[in-house]
RNA sequence: GGUGAGGUGGCAGAGCGGCUAUGCGUUCGCCUGCAAAGCGAAUCUAUAGGGGUUCGAAUCCCUUCCUCACCUCCA
């Protein structure tokens, strides 16, 4: 699998040896995640899938940043402790992403949790005289590392010349940042320099290098942290260890709202409450996959309305697939409908499908594809007639891509099941009787529990719809 | 100002030297008791402007214009 690098501008093959290790910089845990958290979580968590689906093994790790500035502030405005701010937004992250659908990572550290570690980080850069101690704080000394700038494809003086950097005496350069600020109010922890907290970018150094190792696969985030945090990262880890630090830089273009990025200050944020609220966990996972993750995509409600059309084919042929005709006879007299037939084309789909994520994860082909094969399903319903032995070959590779974009039906109780089979019958009875005034008035019931009928000659099937909110 | 990514039909979005993706939308049909959903057909020959290279360019080169992001915390 190939996947473009920031780093060296080029695509690079992902290497798997014994398996891919993915390091993704997760959330600053002051306040609610919002779409664009979502996106870059929902790229990284299909490209998971993918990679396991291939039998690759992936150990993925994803952080939680719970020592910042904005959380203290927030913190203190809300007159309660960093702790139980941190805590209550992680919460809230695994709600609203499990219902994202996004699997767990196999681990989630906490900056906190890591304090020594980073501490050894710096203690290893003041001794190599990488960093150094001022009364301020520690701070890393980016002269002394000559690739700084690499990644971001900065130039030190064009930085100096253009830095926005409040001037602190304290700093033997401008641009070096803080690795531990001294501080004396809570929360802080000891240091061999004195009780402070650590700076912004360590935490991300001390826990990839202590989870993954170094030199790792891939290392991700939005586009925004090449940008010092990603460059920072860089320093700090290479000048520590002598070594690469990860092999390719994924990174994933922003969420613009109405072609503006969002922003606190603009007011324009969707948090992931709200569009799960709205639209729901598989049209907000299918508008991130929509367009190559590398480009900006754009969150209007026209977009959204469109994949809800999509959406809905999806719910059609699953319907329509998990319920076939038991009867396979028929089958003899229409050789045009048989899993010989199909085979070919869905085979030639797959074979895209894998293909268009195998390089450099264009999931927007990839879904090409897959509606290819959802349109594939519901020709065959028009045609009135999916046989059991097509629907036990298309099945399969349906839930197959199904599970890699991590889509999931709505999910039906056995009572609901048994009701709505029931009122069904009902209808079916007074449809016979010609009573349609009645059956309508059941039709409409279903509809307002989100169940839409499919009138076949035969018979009736019916599919539950993603709530859609307004 | 610097750096990076882009500019493709009404919209979204691929292709990245030749066989005019695809989807949504729109229109008209089919199906239906009527709908919904689904299906079919039609519609749209697009590649920011200007120069090149080439038998041939959306695709390569030069140039102009424009958009976005980053350069401050940000996924």
């Amino acid at each position: 699998m190939k996947i473009f690098d920031t780093l060296s501008q080029k695509e690079k093959e992902v290497v798997k040896n014994n398996m891919v290790r993915i390091y993704l910089c997760g959330v600053t845990v002051y306040d609610d995640s919002h779409i664009g958290h979502a996106r870059t979580i929902i790229v990284f968590d299909t490209l998971r899938r993918f990679l396991e689906s291939e039998g690759t093994k992936v150990k993925f790790v994803q952080n939680f940043t719970d020592i910042d500035d904005k959380i203290i502030n927030r913190a203190r405005t809300e007159n309660t402790s960093t702790d139980k701010i941190s805590t209550r937004y992680i919460d809230r992250y695994f709600v609203e992403f499990d219902k994202l659908n996004v699997k767990r990572a196999d681990s989630y550290p906490k900056a906190t949790e890591y304090i020594e570690k980073m501490i050894d980080l710096i203690k290893g850069l003041i001794d190599k005289e990488i960093a150094y101690v001022s009364n301020n704080g520690v701070y890393f000394a980016v002269s002394k590392f000559k690739d700084y700038g690499k990644l971001s494809k900065k130039k030190i003086d064009e930085l100096i010349a253009g830095a926005r950097v409040e001037v602190d005496e304290t700093k033997h350069d401008p641009l070096d940042f803080a690795l531990w600020k001294f501080a004396n109010d809570q929360p802080n922890w000891d240091s061999p320099w004195g009780k402070g907290r650590p700076g912004w970018h360590i935490e991300c150094s001390a826990m990839s290098l202590e989870e993954l190792g170094n030199d790792f696969e891939i290392h991700g985030g939005g586009r925004d942290l090449i940008f010092p945090h990603h460059e920072n990262e860089i320093a700090q880890s290479e000048a520590f260890t002598g070594q690469n630090f990860a092999k390719i830089w994924m990174h994933v273009g922003m969420v613009t709202i109405d072609g503006v990025k969002m922003s606190k200050s603009l007011g324009n944020t969707k948090t992931v409450e709200y569009v799960l609220q709205k639209w729901g966990p598989n049209i907000i996972r299918l508008f991130c996959l929509a367009g190559h993750y590398s480009k900006p995509i754009d969150y209007s409600e026209d977009m959204l309305k469109e994949t809800i059309t999509k959406w809905r084919q999806v719910e059609n042929a699953y319907a329509e697939i998990s319920n076939p005709e038991k009867d396979d006879t028929v089958l003899l007299q229409h050789p045009n409908i048989m899993e010989k037939a199909i085979r070919p084309r869905i085979e030639e789909e797959l074979n895209r499908f894998h293909d268009a994520l195998n390089n450099d994860f264009n999931t927007s082909l990839a879904l090409n594809s897959f509606f290819s094969v959802v349109d594939e399903i519901n020709n065959l319903a028009s045609a009135e007639y999916i046989a059991k032995s097509v629907a036990g070959y298309l099945l399969p590779v349906f839930t197959k891509m199904m599970n890699i974009l991590g889509l999931k039906i709505s999910e039906i109780t056995k009572e609901e099941n048994d009701e709505i089979g029931k009122m069904i019958e009902r209808r079916k009875i007074f449809r016979d009787e010609k009573r349609y005034q009645d059956a309508d008035n059941i039709r409409k019931q279903l509809l307002d529990k989100g169940i839409i009928l499919i009138d076949h000659k035969k018979r009736t099937l019916w599919m539950k719809q993603e709530n859609i909110g307004n």
